[in-house]
RNA sequence: GGUCCCAUCGUCUAGUGGCCUAGGACGUCGGCCUCUCACGCCGAUAACACGGGUUCGAGUCCCGUUGGGAUCACCA
């Protein structure tokens, strides 16, 4: 993420936001309320028992008495009218002033509430737009109110739909939600995840696949949705896959690089790397996530000998070594070329009377130990002549 | 519960009164390709929540119902 100027620390600004308070206790649109939380407990369980709406009133409002006792300072809100947020997404809304209450803008320590705190902060940074999730609908009009007290024009809001898991229900900690870190360590692409959740509740046409340089040309306020949507994994995972084919190998590499320094990995050897530069494009066909590259890289990152797995170990019979021996003896004459090997492991499948398949596949289980594999004939080329017949003698005896 | 918001295929969405027999993408299901797995290609499946209006004409406008969501702190 990028963004301008400095960052600002909210507690650092403190006594501006206090001024800001005394700014508004001097016009009159603020007060200082003397009342106990116990006070204003009793007052919310006596509204509910006659069913009214359980808004604090305070006592003080309209009080000039000015007693020695702890206060908090509150926003002296409109009790009649509307206020008005004309907000880009979600449209022009409208909320009677009678169902908002005198907000408290400084505690009884003095210290600002956030409420307070964004909009002196806003302004102060001459913020012209405030886009952030519509769980803060509500609060748009409260800062609204707070911005006008304070005599400042109200910023510009947009407020996007939130996104909820992928049944539906909202997410949170205990559900769903997770860090973007965590999308990371899963090896996402970054540009996929900016894909996918630009994509998510905006839209520009049909266009699915795009690049962060393309989301940032063709973003605008306007095509938002209002309707909150569901995370979906597979599109994620697709969108992911796209941009892994999308991204040319170089770069790809210094992503997986990355990926495995953030994992605390092994680092690769400068052979490694350019054996991995060489097999990307076989790579990354088979793969939408980094950890999945790094997967289907295992015939080269691994070491010998490879024990076969479950699957590689039951494609190897007694009959499969067999006919691997003798492959294994006429290989060492080939010349090691793609085009050749591939003509001489069909020639030998021919009078083997076998299909090719029947010998690739105990082909690819000696050479790595499984059963899936980037093409049998591009490892080899890559693994080279000396390091093929050795993964071929390793599973002859 | 009060207030506010939302509602097109399973999912993300296009659609701004006639171009909609509702389009695309993901998924799913078939098929092709094929040394495995993928990729790629071809095809299929599947939606305007419901009920009233307005209009010559409604997915598009209005009202209601139902269903979702957000928010109601001396938290941020």
């Amino acid at each position: 993420m990028d963004w301008d100027g400095d960052a600002v620390s909210q507690f650092e600004r403190v006594p501006r936001h206090q001024e800001a308070a005394q700014q508004m206790l001097d016009a009159g649109t603020a007060y200082k309320c003397y009342a106990t939380k116990e006070e204003i407990e009793a007052f919310r369980e006596q509204a509910r028992a006659e069913k009214r709406p359980p808004l604090f009133q305070s006592p003080w409002r309209d009080s000039t008495d000015m007693p020695d006792l702890p206060f908090v300072v509150r926003l002296k809100a409109p009790k009649s009218g509307e206020t008005v947020v004309d907000d880009q997404v979600q449209g022009r809304i409208t909320f009677q002033n009678e169902t908002m209450d005198d907000l408290v803008l400084l505690r009884s320590d003095g210290t600002p509430t956030y409420m307070l705190a964004v909009v002196v902060d806003d302004h102060d940074m001459g913020v012209t737009h405030v886009i952030r999730g519509d769980d803060h609908l509500t609060n748009a009009a409260r800062q609204t109110l707070i911005s006008q007290a304070l005599g400042w024009e109200v910023p510009v809001f947009a407020h996007v739909p939130m996104i909820h898991g992928e049944d539906g229900k909202k997410l949170s900690k205990r559900h769903g939600a997770l860090g973007v870190e965590e999308y990371r360590d899963m090896g996402y692409l970054a540009a996929a995840m900016r894909n996918y959740l630009a994509r998510l509740g905006w839209s520009h046409g049909n266009d699915e696949f795009f690049t962060t340089e393309q989301a940032i040309e063709w973003f605008s306020l306007e095509p938002i949705g209002k309707s909150p949507a569901r995370f979906d994994f597979k599109k994620l995972g697709n969108l992911s896959g796209q941009h892994i084919r999308a991204t040319d190998n170089a770069e790809l590499l210094e992503e997986i690089i990355a990926y495995v320094a953030a994992q605390n990995g092994e680092p690769f050897t400068e052979n490694q790397k350019s054996v991995f530069l060489s097999s990307m494009d076989s790579l990354k066909a088979r793969a939408k996530v980094i950890p999945e590259l790094l997967d289907m890289a295992y015939f080269f990152l691994g070491s010998r000998p490879f024990v076969p797995d479950a699957k590689a170990a039951q494609i190897l019979d007694i009959v499969s070594r067999g006919m691997l021996n003798r492959l294994t003896s006429r290989l060492r004459d080939a010349t090691w070329s793609l085009e050749n090997l591939e003509a001489e492991i069909r020639d030998f499948a021919e009078g083997e009377e076998l299909k090719l398949g029947k010998v690739a596949q105990p082909l690819r289980a000696a050479l790595t130990g499984r059963g899936v594999s980037p093409s049998v004939f591009d490892m080899m080329v890559t693994l080279g002549k000396e390091e093929t017949l050795a993964r071929l003698e390793d599973v002859s005896t």
